[in-house]
DNA sequence: GTGGTTTAGTCAGCTAGCTGATCAATACCT
DNA sequence: AGGTATTGATCAGCTAGCTGACTAAACCAC
């Protein structure tokens, strides 16, 4: 394994990590998709496109990743009165609540790491790097 | 973004390089998934569980991963004689072929880092730390 | 050798990415 | 004001992870 090449430690490395997550959010009623919506919902109500612009997903996955939130309470969507295309997402009180208990769980996912700032950095100019490419 | 919890950094950088793949290897009639099967199966038949454990997925997964690479004539399924439980799998000649050129390709798909080998490093930690929950 | 257990593989159904196509509302342009 | 283009969201259909349930073959134990 220590012969694979780059990409294929990353996406291996990614999904061993989020299966940790799986198990940690589900007494949540929560998917790792879930809880980067709310994290991003922080500030105040967004529309579906800017949500899916800043997870880096496309809006047809943000749908479906809010259908899946509505469905559980954890999130509201209004139809905005001035730009009636546009749905304003909004945490609902549970959704709060939820994303609280969740902010704690990292620690307990994420492995210990020697260098993780190192990471950290090499991952951030992945992202920087490809998301030119894309958006 | 730069204030994201590693588990989120790492899974979307590994999207992004996912998606820069994709495009790469469709020309080649292949996945990512289905590349890193013909890599496995270097060094000669095997069965669908070995390849399923070495990839660190479900045999469930693998079994239609595999049906993909059939359909396209990339891999043959055999009966083991020995073990008729016991599917072999073996790269055909287009299937050697398609992952000689994908060989290269890596280069392209993943951008240019400063610190890759501390990168490297801190990935391999990450899969054999989750890995040992896991398997 | 018959019966229970393990093993290899598959099927069904879920989330979550993606593309391509479509619809409704808005914005723009003349 | 009317026609065209753009934008926000959704639908359909694909790959690829996952779990749980199942079948068939092999193994084992008595």
């Amino acid at each position: 394994m220590s012969q694979w090449p780059n990409g294929r430690l990353l996406s291996t490395a990614a999904r061993l990590v989020e299966h940790a997550w799986v198990d940690a959010l589900d007494s949540l009623g929560l998917t790792h998709a879930g809880l980067i919506v709310l994290h991003l919902l922080g500030p105040g109500a967004q529309s579906q496109t800017e949500l899916a612009r800043q997870a880096r997903v496309q809006t047809q996955t943000m749908s479906r990743t809010l259908d899946r939130l509505e469905r559980e309470g954890l999130v509201a969507r209004i139809r905005d009165e001035r730009d009636a295309r546009r749905h304003l997402v909004t945490r609902t009180d549970a959704g709060t609540a939820a994303w609280q208990q969740a902010r704690t769980l990292e620690a307990d996912v994420f492995p210990p790491l020697e260098n993780a700032e190192e990471l950290r950095a090499a991952l951030l100019q992945i992202i920087t790097a490809s998301s030119a490419k894309r958006w």
